[in-house]
This record gives C-alpha cells, sequence and structure tokens, in this order.
RNA sequence: GCGUCGGUGGCGGAGUGGUCAAUCGCACUAGACUGUAAAUCUGGCGCCUUCGGGCUUCGAAGGUUCGAAUCCUUCCCGACGCA
C-alpha cells in the first residue's frame, strides 16, 4: 500500500526495541506512539483541539460501536470518520475483536483479560458457560451480538467489521479476531486461535478485494494467550501473512506480560509496526517497547480520569481522597500539561465533589499528556542512548509506594 | 389559649409491639478500573471488638408489656388551622 509505510530509526541494543516513523495518509506517527482510545468517534470529555494539546499524536475508535451508533453508512455518508470527528490526525480503528470478549466470556463478570497470580486457582474452570448471561455468541463463521444498549441482534463477520472499517476510513484498521479469556482452557484457546487465524485470512482477503486497500492499511492479531507454543504459532502464522504490520492481542498474564510480547516480535517481521492493543500501565509500556512493540492504545488514562484517578511520577492517586482538598500543588509536578499549568489539585476536586464535568476533562488532558510524555521519553533516549536509566528512574519513582 | 399533624443516625426520609443498630437516597470515606457494557462499579459509614460478639440509641422523663423507635401519660420543640 503506497500511502503506508515504515521506517526504523535506531534499535535498542540487545533487545527489540526500536524508534521509527509511521507514514499514513493523514500524518506521521513517531514510533513507539502511546495512541488514545476515542471509542465511539470521540476522546471522552475532550475536544480534538484538547486531544491534540495532550501530544497525542493517534485516536484509535471502535467498529462495534461505531456500527451500532450512530451507523458506519452514516459516518461514510457525511464524509468519513476523519471530517465528522475534525481529526485531521491518523485515525485507526479497531474491528470490534475485543467486544467478542468483552460482551462474551467477560460479560456479567469481574475478569479482566489480564490474569493475576492470584486469581490462578479459583478461576480456572470454565465449565459454567452457558449459565453466563453473554450478549456475545461465536460461531465459526462470526459472532452474534446483542446491542448492549438496545438489545437488538447483530451479526459480525470478517468481511462485515471490515466492510464496516471501509466505511469509517482510518487509516489503520484490523482484522476481525477473537479476544479470549485468560482463563480459558488450553483446549479452548487453541481452538479460538484457529479461528482468530481463518478470520485473519478472511479479512486481509476481503480488504484486499476492495479499493480501500489503497488508502487503509491492515493490521492482523496475533492471539494465543498465555501460552508460549500457541502464541509463536499465532506470530509464524499472521506474521506470513501479506498485513501492513500486527497487533498483539488477546489476554495476558500480569507478571509476565513483556515475556508474551517477546515471544511475538521475535517472530513477527521487522520491517513492520507492531501494536500492542489495549495496554498502557507505565511497566507494561517499558517492557512493551524494549520488547519491540511500536504501538499501544488504551483506555486507562481516560478511563480512570473520569473516576477521579490521576497519574503522578510517584504513581496514580485518587483525587477525591481527603487530603487533597485544600492542596494547592499541581497534580503532577514538572507536568506541562494544560491542567497543571493552570489549576490546584484543591479546584480539580472540587470540580470533582461538585460533579462538574471540567473535572474529568481536565484529568483526561492530565493523564493522556502523562502516558504521552513518559513514552516521548522513550524515544528520546531510545535515541540518544539512555533508555534503560530513564526507565530504571521512572520505574524506581513510579512504584516506589507500592 | 384550643385543635391537628409531626419530632428517627451528618441531611432527607422509611419503619408504627418482637425477624431493628434500624430499608433507602444523599453526603462522607476508602478501594477497583489495561483493544471503554464505564462521568462506572465495590466496600465502609452509632461505639467497642480476639470479628464469635458485646454495649448505648429513634425529642425528654415516666409507665404498660416477657419484649417498645413503635402503645399510654406528662413535659419540651416545630408546622399548620382556629381564636
Amino acid at each position: 500500500m503506497k500511502d503506508f509505510s515504515f521506517e526504523i530509526h535506531k534499535e535498542l541494543p540487545n533487545c527489540l526495541g526500536r524508534i521509527g516513523t509511521i507514514h499514513t495518509p493523514h500524518g506521521d506517527i513517531l514510533t513507539p506512539a502511546f495512541v488514545t482510545v476515542g471509542t465511539k468517534g470521540t476522546v471522552k470529555s475532550l475536544t480534538p483541539e484538547q486531544v491534540k494539546g495532550t501530544g497525542a499524536q493517534v485516536i484509535i475508535a471502535n467498529t462495534y460501536h461505531l456500527y451500532l451508533q450512530p451507523g458506519d453508512e452514516t459516518i461514510k455518508n457525511i464524509g468519513g470518520l476523519h471530517k465528522a470527528m475534525n481529526w485531521n490526525g491518523p485515525l485507526m480503528t479497531d474491528s470490534g475483536g475485543f467486544q467478542v470478549f468483552s460482551l462474551g466470556a467477560a460479560y456479567g463478570n469481574k475478569l479482566g483479560k489480564i490474569a493475576n497470580k492470584k486469581d490462578e486457582e479459583l478461576l480456572l474452570s470454565d465449565t459454567a458457560e452457558d449459565e453466563k448471561p453473554k450478549i456475545a455468541r461465536i460461531d465459526p463463521n462470526g459472532v452474534m451480538f446483542r446491542s448492549h444498549t438496545d438489545g437488538s441482534a447483530h451479526y459480525l463477520s470478517p468481511e462485515k467489521s471490515i466492510d464496516i472499517q471501509h466505511n469509517l476510513g482510518a487509516d489503520i484498521i484490523f482484522a476481525f479476531d477473537e479476544c479470549t479469556s485468560p482463563h480459558e482452557s488450553l483446549h479452548y484457546q487453541k481452538e479460538a486461535l484457529e479461528r482468530t487465524h481463518r478470520w485473519a485470512k478472511r479479512s486481509l482477503e476481503h480488504h484486499k478485494s476492495k479499493e480501500n486497500h489503497k488508502t487503509q492499511a491492515l493490521f492482523g492479531i496475533v492471539q494465543g494467550g498465555r501460552d508460549e507454543t500457541l502464541r509463536k504459532e499465532s506470530a509464524e502464522y499472521i506474521g506470513s501473512l501479506d498485513f501492513d504490520g500486527f497487533g498483539i492481542g488477546g489476554s495476558f498474564d500480569k507478571e509476565d506480560m513483556d515475556k508474551a510480547v517477546e515471544w511475538c516480535n521475535s517472530i513477527l517481521p521487522k520491517e513492520k509496526p507492531r501494536h500492542l492493543l489495549g495496554i498502557g500501565e507505565p511497566i507494561d509500556l517499558f517492557g512493551a517497547v524494549e520488547k519491540g512493540c511500536d504501538l499501544f492504545d488504551c483506555v486507562s488514562p481516560t478511563r480512570i480520569a473520569r473516576s477521579g484517578m490521576f497519574y503522578t511520577k510517584e504513581g496514580r492517586a485518587n483525587l477525591l481522597n481527603q487530603k487533597f482538598r485544600e492542596d494547592l500543588k499541581p497534580l503532577d509536578e514538572n507536568c506541562k500539561c494544560y491542567a497543571c499549568q493552570n489549576f490546584s489539585r484543591s479546584y480539580i476536586a472540587h470540580l470533582f465533589h461538585a460533579k462538574e464535568i471540567l473535572g474529568a476533562t481536565l484529568l483526561s488532558i492530565h493523564n493522556i499528556h502523562f502516558v504521552v510524555a513518559m513514552v516521548d521519553g522513550m524515544r528520546e533516549t531510545i535515541s540518544s542512548g539512555n533508555f534503560e536509566a530513564y526507565k530504571q528512574d521512572f520505574l524506581k519513582k513510579y512504584y516506589a509506594n507500592s
């Protein structure tokens, strides 16, 4: 695809990390880059100008959500997602594969896609499948969803997901996959992986058969859960297909996420960009970059912001805590974001207590900027050769109190 | 002065003889959140606790009863009505 390319500028010695540039029809992305999440075609509580002000380079929106509302045809008819959102920078769309998980296996329970060692014993059995009220059901051809808003039934297949993403018109789109729960059995993981592989091929073939492949890049998604053999098998297969780049999706062990990333990236073709899907905690991002990921998106900065949580160099803090009521300091010392340059913790805490929406906006600005700036730091130190020191210093401070 | 209705935990407001330390909402307080079912969710919220339980509460004081926030008497306070 001629409007899309990736170049690597420098690599980290003795590991898979690198810095580079992704060229898209709507501008360049300096990598590694944090992709901010705008599921329904908006980064919640922020205008595009405010998003830009955080330093974020890319936004990722969601196929499932925009298909349901307002409808991908509508978006197409009003000139595409870039125009609708008034965002003329690089844009991505996720395929809806994550909703296979969030509205399927994860629906109605507290389980996330990241497993902690503690959960291990109590959650191994996945036998009670049919008793849980799921609103996504998987079959070999695709997934039947029941809309989480109005209960109406919809069917997403690889072809359908690609068609929707073509209508939306993002610069980078994803193959339709199945994100599995970390608590599924190996047997199930295997079965799901084979399905995801078939879907990847179908996504790619369908994409190539349309004109859109000339202006939109398609990334294939590696799955395989927490199993090394499956991850490698998946990287091998997905990496062999003619995708423009790759996503690494699915479930992980919190403790050795970077190992899983390494399994994949040591096999995926080096010259194409890799996106670690849905990961964004500081420790995870350092690991991901070191192990060769170029992009990652995460809802965390904006989601936690809306409930009063903010990042500082000394770790996360809850602005609703009593101690911040008269704290005149900025959210994080030396932070260059709009919120920190202009407001105190005390005032923003007041906004939250008073349920004023500006509070969510300011914390979202701060949190996105925090992560973006952290990744900027990675890029700079890879360039200057100080990455390891930067990483050690950052993580030492960040996790000092936990 | 007479009459009516009312006084419940920080606030609003349930309960009207035992299952009541007292539903619920708000406020307060702490926690969670990793391709957004999310401006959401969970816990705590009289006092003490070795978490089994123990102790003191429903305007005040008396009383009835095996047992009272709930029934009776008097008093205090509030709202409304009549004078």
